[in-house]
DNA sequence: ATCAATGCAAACACTTTGCACTGCA
DNA sequence: TGCAGTGCAAAGTGTTTGCATTGAT
């Protein structure tokens, strides 16, 4: 944990902004919940916890700023709200994602099965991938449990 | 053109809807439009062209409507707009794209590069795959050499 | 005559922005 | 004391909803 936060207060100074105690908070929060997938109202909810005075703007300008400097990715699984995916550490790409359209669960996929058909993409297309944004839709392993049990 | 109206049509009529001028002049615009994934305002000016008496409401409740019956996809490029994506016909899943970070253009690949990488994940994650959403960021071939010939 | 469908405006949800203020370098 | 960073409220943007009206069967 401290040491991931280090990194990212690394990350901050490289590119000349400061780690200040409202965006440490807000880091916090993000590692603490790593595989929720929250909202920036999530957000804002759980570092009101640790940091009453903060306000929304703030936690929105942090989570901007973490996507720019790549620490986060921002993804969108068609809900209107946008979410905030930490990346693991070194992690060129964003991370693949499961959505459940039962019962909205999302899980993470962290190995990248995409490097063939990136390959194929910038052969064919003539592309230079950069990233990639890779969701699946369908019944997660519990929801489909469930159903063999119906009655 | 007037085909593939008319399957659009029986899709609705199918669902007990109809194809209304307005949802009719809509699927059009979509037709003749179909490789630029416009937003919903898009598509209304469009369609107000030929049909000044529509509105907004009825565009996006079109739109809506369009997405449940999977006749488009209702697609997200990370910009918070949504596009409308018309599906190939008979086409299961909705198809990539091509994003480019640098002119924003985005191109469509109607092949479908995924079914190694679902046949994994149905395995290796017990989940059963209804739709994906595949989508690549980069520059794209015009942006790349346009670069080559910089001074 | 009924009921789905429409147009309009108001409401909504999420996000961004302007601005005065704070506090570290 | 300068300037990045902050909090608050207001403004924006994209989308949805309530409701009276319309227009097909």
């Amino acid at each position: 944990m401290e040491q991931r936060i280090q990194k990212i207060k690394e990350a901050l100074h490289d590119a000349r902004y400061k780690l200040t105690p409202q965006r440490e908070v807000t880091v916090r929060v993000l590692l603490e919940n790593e595989s929720d997938h929250l909202s920036a109202e999530d957000v804002f909810m759980k570092v009101k916890d640790k940091y009453p005075e903060i306000g929304l703007a703030t936690v929105y300008r942090t989570l901007e700023l973490l996507n720019e400097l790549k620490v986060l990715d921002k993804i969108n699984f068609g809900d209107g709200v946008a979410r905030y995916d930490l990346r693991k550490e070194g992690a060129k790409h964003s991370h693949h994602h499961l959505v459940c359209i039962k019962c909205g669960s999302v899980e993470e996929i962290e190995e990248d099965l995409l490097p063939e058909v990136e390959n194929i993409v910038e052969r064919d297309y003539q592309f230079q991938i950069t990233d990639h944004r890779l969701t699946f839709h369908g019944i997660c392993r519990n929801c489909s449990n469930e159903e063999d049990n119906n009655d």
